[in-house]
DNA sequence: CTTGACTCTGGACCACGGTCCAGACTTTAG
DNA sequence: CTAAAGTCTGGACCGTGGTCCAGAGTCAAG
């Protein structure tokens, strides 16, 4: 059942067909076969899985977590799968714990800063410019 | 006032020297001179200016947002500044949000997830093999 | 003066996730 | 049949923010 070429697989899947062949390059996806000619030829398997990554990247995974996800996945291994998801998770609370903490710094200052008068007042080039290091 | 060699300068401000160099080359910071050697020499506006940038990078902008902020700050456009800071939380609050998202979609799948059993039973395997695209 | 530490330049290289290109070949529609 | 559309390969290039290197020259301490 490998009757997709690759440009007919990158629309599907909704990616470039550069992006299809640099997954190849990474090892994440291969085609079904080949034609005499070189063509690529893919399946149904093939779009499963180019979907597959598509969503664990819009989940914040990245294309070596991936990797590590299909080929835990090929394992039916529910509990990596599971603790992969988790750390991942964890990362995720790591980042937005950090951007948190970067909001209130400048949103202590966006709020004392009046928006007008010297330089010298300005909370925002004060604190930019303090003695102290943060 | 200039007496700290790029190497001085670097460990007063906590980067790496080569961090000063890129950062010449990118129109953020210059040396106030040059012996004859071409050695560089910065003063202390120069370390200032550094710790500055430092900072607003603590803070999330990026160097071109830099660029930015050290060229308002030339200006003393208090105003323009401020505005650049609100911008800057804008989007942050628009990644965090983004993050988010991502999390609540994981934090699903995970709680679904048994942790165990067959392949076809994990909801993170089976979210990520859904036919309708995400 | 010597030695070791410092600095100079230009350019290569890293991760990340692609994107784009040329030049050749193949497939498909009409 | 031809012409257009599709695909092939290998490699260059993008942005972001640096890091590292070689080979040469310089500065400071003893």
């Amino acid at each position: 059942m490998s009757n997709l070429g690759i440009g007919q697989l990158a629309r599907r899947a909704g990616v470039a067909i550069d992006t299809v062949r640099y997954y190849e390059r990474n090892d994440l996806l291969s085609p079904a076969g080949r034609l005499a000619s070189g063509y690529r030829r893919y399946g149904e398997a093939e779009l499963k899985r180019l979907r597959f990554i598509r969503r664990a990247k819009a989940l914040g995974f990245t294309l070596e977590d991936i990797r590590g996800l299909l080929s835990l996945s090929d394992e039916r291994s529910v509990a990596r799968i599971k603790q992969a998801a988790e750390a991942k998770l964890a990362d995720i609370d790591r980042r937005i714990d950090e951007l948190e903490r970067i909001r209130e710094g400048l949103r202590t200052l966006v709020k004392a800063c009046p928006g007008h008068g010297r330089a010298e007042s300005c909370p925002i080039l004060n604190a930019l410019n303090a003695e102290d290091a943060p």
